[in-house]
RNA sequence: GGGCGAUUAGCUCAGUUGGUUAGAGCGCGCGCCUCACAUGCGCGAGGUCGGGGGUUCAAAUCCCUCAUCGCCCACCA
């Protein structure tokens, strides 16, 4: 301990050396059968291709804090890392990299292609989780899982089938998502929809008898060739008559009815809405419910199919949609055409536009899903932080939709049901061993072509990750866990189905609390991203910093439900909180180190009639800070927490306690060792106080300190308690240290005293406080405030001083002969006895109220009636002060 | 269209059930290399709490209203 630490604090000599200490000393493994109550965290698990960016930076930091927090407190902690296979995600990335070799995934054929994923995840996958101990993420690493290991693979299958014996799964032909880009199905939440401005077409379609035409309205007119109908409402006056009749539909030569159907907004458009049922849900509703065809006019990857005519064949969906209004023109039906804003689905993978289309799709029956995590929400089983989310949550669960979980992907967990397509047998088998044969039959079968959607078994982690369907201790034991972190854009995708998977499988909610933390945002609060390039790297904000100065600036500009603001132009300033304070936090360590020798004895060894006011204020500080922090941190508010750490150790320990000790702290005396056992202790408790935030400085010092067993380590030590030894009486003579010192050092500055040159302090009126802190701490305030002497006196002394009036009636007057501008000091005083004035006057209505006096709280009105006395006494003193000094008015 | 929310210092935000002269960090100004720290120390300026109305002895805080901004959801083509 009394190697030399160096003077600026270099965080790549410290962190990824202790990180692995920790690790190899198993610091972060939790065993099932360990004591203690447990505390339980799913990391969401990034996609296994993933680079960490500064929302994992954020997302992590929080859940690492509270792992460490609650360990602290005895808790038995577990965070579960894993990443996820990202279906989508994933093959995109593959089949960009085929694409540069001029190839397709069709070139490879499946088997081939999902072979180079895996060697590519091999290779390249699941980098992120090893920049996430940069981070000093504490996960238990020996349970790092993968959504396509074997056992997460069996949880999937069993809970497929057994959905599917429940009558939760079904497949069938509806419209849904699809992206013409991935050629896949998508399900509602992974269309994002846009705001976009677009426009409304409105064509006229003529009645096959000649006699007349009707009107449609449409964003999309290129789909007019699979219309089948034209819908009217059927009330409105204006097309009653024509129900029944057949139009014949232009740039075709098909008729096509007019039918009624109440779904029809008379209002909007022309009343009158083309009906296509095989691309778009609405259309699709109405077509059952009349009968009509499903005419599929597009291909997969969205160009006009052979049931167009033949001049329309193989266009593009955009191109089609130019040529059909262009030509709807040239015959005079184009009516007019109005611009129009309305919400486009983009495909949330790769932003192409999402075609409704007709298709034979796997869906979850979500309302009864749904219905039980509404529950345990009203009931209280679910806990939101911010609490606001916990509606937006109940919003969407009110107005669920099924949730289309096949995708026309090679990567992820193939669908387990297989087809037999033999004559007179066409059994389905869904099954959770590959059957080698048709049960039926005994013929070949063919399995499902497609795979899950990827939140299939993401949705499962919280029991998946712990080896169920087995009934594994660790499932056990860790079911249900604690807490949720992650950011509100995965609320729906998977916070949500976790609840239901939850439920449904475990009969428990997964965790109780969900806490939904912000984006890190740029300066003009757009979100981070690599298109923008206005990211911030957090491994190089590491590199150059350090993670906790990285951590800590993020927690601290982090309230909750507030996005983190930061500047990627300016990573110097943006980091300067935690850069500051790690080396504020540094300095101090070396600093007290320094003085601190093996022999310092334990606080509860100091003799408490030893402790001088300070001693006891920084005891009862900390205690304070303790009571304050812990607070904080069981409230979720991280934020609050490591700021109660940091004015703590920056402002009472560091600008105070130890400035004030220093003396005590050089010397040998026995009195210095008493000054280094509060300072040994408190700094001891301050570091426990902050290492769930920053955790690589507060181990490396708390090492360093006496008493501390060498085989422990700060990680797994327990959360500080206060230790109760402060009294009124050190806190009330600290603060007129405080005050007497902070009024000297004004005067210092406002008369421009140079820092070197000592002066003189007189005190006059004393308080009680004041004259105890004089009498006693005289020392130190002639050392903070760089005075010559201090003495106190009943008379305003001759020569011409500063005066400064504390709250408590005591006047400091520092005699400064020609340096004191006596115009500008009656000015001082002056506007001072002014503005006090004001407020007397203020309260002095108030307490003549009888109103406010017979209503109020009793303590509020006394509080009132002290207050008014101290101020009528500064008034009266600072109206003394300029008589002395002879200042007109 | 439905749901949720925001508006406090130049910037990002605190302000817990209504009750001291509304706070912090960053930024800004002045003075300092004081033997732990210039990534520092000391001092300071800066806010009619978005506008208006109301409830109350008392409102940044509760209610109404207007304005501006944001997020989520949504089959008015």
């Amino acid at each position: 301990m009394t190697e030399e630490l160096a003077p600026q604090y270099d965080p790549s000599a410290i962190e990824a050396a202790l990180y692995q200490k920790w690790r190899g000393e198993g610091r972060f493994h939790v065993d099932a059968d360990a004591p203690g109550e447990p505390y339980v965290i799913q990391m969401p698990p990034p996609n296994v291709t993933a680079v960490l960016h500064a929302g994992h930076g954020l997302n992590n930091t929080i859940q690492d804090v509270l792992i460490r927090f609650h360990r602290m407190r005895g808790r038995k902690a577990l965070w579960v890392p894993g990443t996820d296979h990202a279906g989508i995600a994933t093959q995109n990335v593959v089949e960009k990299r085929l694409a540069q070799a001029g190839k397709s995934r069709f070139d490879l054929g499946r088997e081939a292609f999902v072979e180079e994923v895996w060697t590519f995840v091999g290779e390249t996958g699941g980098q992120i989780l090893r920049q996430l101990e940069a981070l000093g993420s504490a996960c238990d690493w020996d349970r790092t899982y993968f959504t396509l290991d074997p056992g997460l693979s069996r949880a999937v299958r069993e809970v497929f089938v057994t959905m599917h014996e429940q009558g939760l799964i079904y497949r069938g032909k509806y419209i849904i998502n699809w992206c013409p880009r991935c050629l896949t199905a998508l399900s509602n939440e992974e269309a994002e929809k846009e705001e976009t401005a677009g426009h409304i077409w409105h064509l006229r379609y003529p009645l096959a008898d000649g006699s007349g035409s009707i009107v449609v309205a449409t964003t999309r007119p290129e789909t007019m060739l699979g219309d089948v109908a034209v819908a009217v409402h059927p009330d409105d006056p204006r097309y009653r008559a024509m129900i029944g009749a057949e139009l014949a539909l232009p740039l075709t030569d098909r008729r096509i009815p007019i039918i009624a159907d109440t779904a029809v907004e008379q209002d909007f458009g022309s009343g009158a809405v083309k009906v296509t049922p095989a691309h778009d849900p609405t259309d699709f509703e109405i077509g059952r419910r009349h009968g009509l065809a499903q005419l599929d006019i597009m291909t997969d990857d969205a160009h006009l199919n052979e049931t167009v005519p033949e001049r329309f064949r193989g266009l593009d969906r955009f191109v089609a949609r130019k040529q059909v209004v262009a030509e709807f023109e040239a015959l005079g039906l184009l009516d007019r055409v109005e611009p129009h804003r309305h919400a486009v689905g983009h495909c949330y993978r790769c932003g192409t536009i999402i075609e409704p289309r007709l298709s034979d799709q796997w869906f979850v029956r979500m309302q009864p899903l749904a219905d039980p995590a509404l529950a345990a929400y009203r009931q209280g089983a679910l806990r939101f932080i911010p609490e606001r989310q916990g509606e937006i949550y109940a919003n969407w669960l009110g107005n669920i939709r099924d949730w289309c979980i096949s995708r026309q992907l090679w990567w992820g967990h193939r669908i387990p049901v297989w087809y037999c397509d033999a004559d007179g047998c066409g059994q389905t088998i869904v099954a959770r061993e590959d059957p080698d044969a048709c049960p039926g039959c005994g013929g070949a079968l063919r399995q499902d072509e497609d795979v899950l959607d990827t939140w299939f078994s993401s949705w499962l982690v919280p029991f998946s990750s712990l080896g169920w369907p087995e009934q594994t201790p660790d499932l056990k034991a860790f079911y249900p866990g604690s807490a949720l972190v992650t950011a509100p854009e995965i609320l729906f995708f998977w916070v949500a189905r976790m609840v239901m998977a939850g439920l449904h499988f475990q009969g428990k909610v997964p965790f109780e609390t969900i806490y939904l933390h912000g984006t890190v945002r740029d300066t003009q609060h757009r979100k981070m991203s690599k298109s923008l390039g206005n990211g911030i790297d957090p491994l190089e904000v590491i590199e150059r910093y350090g993670a906790d100065a990285l951590r800590y600036t993020l927690v601290s500009g982090m309230a909750v439900g507030t996005d983190v603001i930061l500047d990627p132009a300016d990573i110097d300033s943006s980091f300067a909180p935690g850069r500051n304070f790690a080396n504020k936090l540094w300095n101090i360590g070396r600093f007290l180190l320094s003085h601190l020798d093996a022999d310092v004895p334990r606080l509860a060894d100091v003799d408490p009639e030893a402790f001088t006011a300070f001693d006891r204020w920084i005891l009862g500080r900390v205690d304070f800070a303790i009571r304050h922090a812990t607070t904080e941190y069981e409230r979720y508010r991280l934020n609050d927490a490591a700021s109660a750490a940091y004015h703590f150790l920056w402002s009472d320990f560091a600008d105070w306690y130890l400035e004030a000790a220093k003396p005590r702290l050089y010397g040998t005396t026995p009195d210095g060792r008493v000054a280094r056992a509060v300072a040994a202790h408190v700094f001891d408790a301050a570091l426990r106080l902050l290492h769930p935030v920053m955790p690589f400085i507060t181990e490396t010092l708390w090492l360093r300190l006496p008493h501390a067993d060498p085989r422990s380590a700060l990680i797994a030590s327990p959360w500080p308690t206060p230790v109760d030894v402060a009294d009124g009486t050190a806190s009330r003579d600290v603060a007129a240290v405080q005050a007497i010192v902070g009024a000297i050092r004004g005067l210092r500055a406002e008369y421009g005293v140079a820092p070197g040159r000592e002066v003189s302090a007189t005190i006059v009126e004393a308080s009680p406080a004041a004259q105890q802190a004089i009498t006693k701490m005289g020392e130190t305030i002639r050392r903070l405030a760089k005075l010559e002497q201090i003495t106190m006196q009943d008379t305003i002394p001759d020569e011409a001083g500063g005066t400064i009036v504390l709250e408590d009636g005591t006047s400091v007057i520092v005699p400064l002969g020609d340096l004191v501008d006596l115009d500008r000091e009656c000015a001082r005083l002056g506007d001072e006895a002014m503005k006090l004035e004001g407020l007397v006057r203020g309260l002095e209505a108030k307490l003549s109220n009888a109103q406010f006096t017979s209503r109020a709280p009793a303590a509020v009105v006394d509080g009132e009636r002290e207050k008014l006395e101290t101020w009528r006494h500064q008034v009266a003193s600072l109206r003394q002060k300029r008589q002395a000094l002879g200042c007109p008015g």
